[in-house]
DNA sequence: GAATTATAAATTATCAATAATATATAATCC
DNA sequence: GGATTATATATTATTGATAATTTATAATTC
């Protein structure tokens, strides 16, 4: 893990633990690392030609980020979610995602609203390639652009910083929703979104976001409890 | 800092780290470090008599709450709250409170209803007398306290999670609310809340939940941009 | 004197080594 | 043989020292 000759005198200098909480997490989302697995930090600090401070620095952030558990002097385990764990994270989202289109559509005047609407669109095309191939990762990827861009549309931080902590996207490996066919029909369901957001039918809105958040949810309970 | 001889032997054993979080965050509360005034690792390692490293740790936690903000290489900072800050603080949080409030209600039986409410009931007398001698750092707590118990009543892990981040308990030490007449006020207006839940009365319950988190949003802006 | 470049000081980021703690394994006792 | 105690091993927590980086100060140039 080299640094110094080729690193561009970039502002936001990179520094080895993000370097090193971005490795574990691939690992985590290739299935390499399953819930219930150790994460041992002299372990990765040789895989990764590291000390062991930066690695401890990187689990602290994905622990932040409810990926890891840790318990003092005994280690760090990739987090086991249980029905339970999805069902209340699911609620929690459903309640911000809610919030986030009251405010959004409050917010916006009619030109900033066609400009998200825009955008929501040009997502959405990509969501349908996705779909059409197959791809669920990129599908997963399109999925959460299209959520935040409603949030960031709303222009809360604070909205923004607890739904990434609850918007389960990094768990996708696990999800069982994988045929072609499942997404066609996400991806139909989003585009009934956008119509409603760009109605400024709230009420619409919220409820076909919330359908949507659950049908997410059910998929993923069958994904992880076969 | 000494460990050994009098810490019991306690199952979750406390670690350097969350005790020098705690100190740092007291200085924070207190006062004595405020928004803007930078944490040096070092000279917190030299205070409190321990090495650099765990001091690191502790900050990287109060970043993870909000508190404190990295850049790197240059060092930390006690975050400097706007008041567009604490309106998306409030929004969120008053979203994260209401949804405890129906949530909580759907679950509980009518026995665990009556549990909750002479729970609730206990903290609102200690809230009184803490009104009453116009101690804010306890009323505080009561109020965190009282909030937190409506939470733990939903058994969602998630929720109460985020709700710790968006709770500015911690800030208390900015509010403008001192006076006697305003924390007598405040307390009242948990007494009516208690009520409400206690009758089911949802919809009356989160109506007075926003009405009261705008009016401390309203003190603490008072008391940040004076 | 203003701008620019060197130098020094302060601070963070990382490392390598050690202490503290927990888990696994072997030895002992009954 | 099963339970209990010692021993060894693995891993985390902490330390003290060093490298990397930024900020402040002095020297230089025009």
């Amino acid at each position: 893990m080299e640094r110094g000759s080729g690193v561009p005198a970039n502002h936001q200098r990179k520094v080895f633990r993000e370097e090193i909480r971005n490795t574990i997490r691939e690992a985590i989302f290739a299935g390499e690392l399953r819930p219930g697995d150790r994460i041992i930090e002299t372990f990765w600090a040789k895989e990764l030609g590291v000390s062991q401070g930066p690695v401890r620095e990187a689990i602290r952030d994905l622990e932040a980020q409810g990926l890891v558990e840790t318990v003092p002097f005994k280690g760090s385990r990739v987090r086991t979610l249980t029905e339970k764990d999805i069902r209340d994270n699911y609620g929690v989202r459903i309640c911000l995602e809610s919030k986030s289109i009251r405010d959004a559509l409050d917010r916006l005047d009619d030109r900033e609203l066609e400009e998200l609407s825009s955008r929501l669109g040009e997502i959405l095309e990509e969501m349908d390639g996705c779909a059409g191939r197959g791809d669920l990762r990129a599908f997963t990827e399109c999925d959460a652009a299209f959520h935040r861009a409603v949030i960031d549309a709303t222009e809360n931080q604070v909205l923004l910083r607890l739904w990434e902590q609850c918007n389960m996207r990094n768990w996708f490996s696990v999800s069982a929703l994988t045929d072609a066919k499942s997404l066609k029909r996400l991806q139909q369901g989003h585009q009934r979104l956008l119509e409603e957001i760009r109605a400024r039918d709230v009420r619409a809105a919220v409820s076909t976001v919330e359908d949507h958040l659950t049908g997410l949810m059910d998929g993923f309970i069958r994904g992880v409890q076969p």
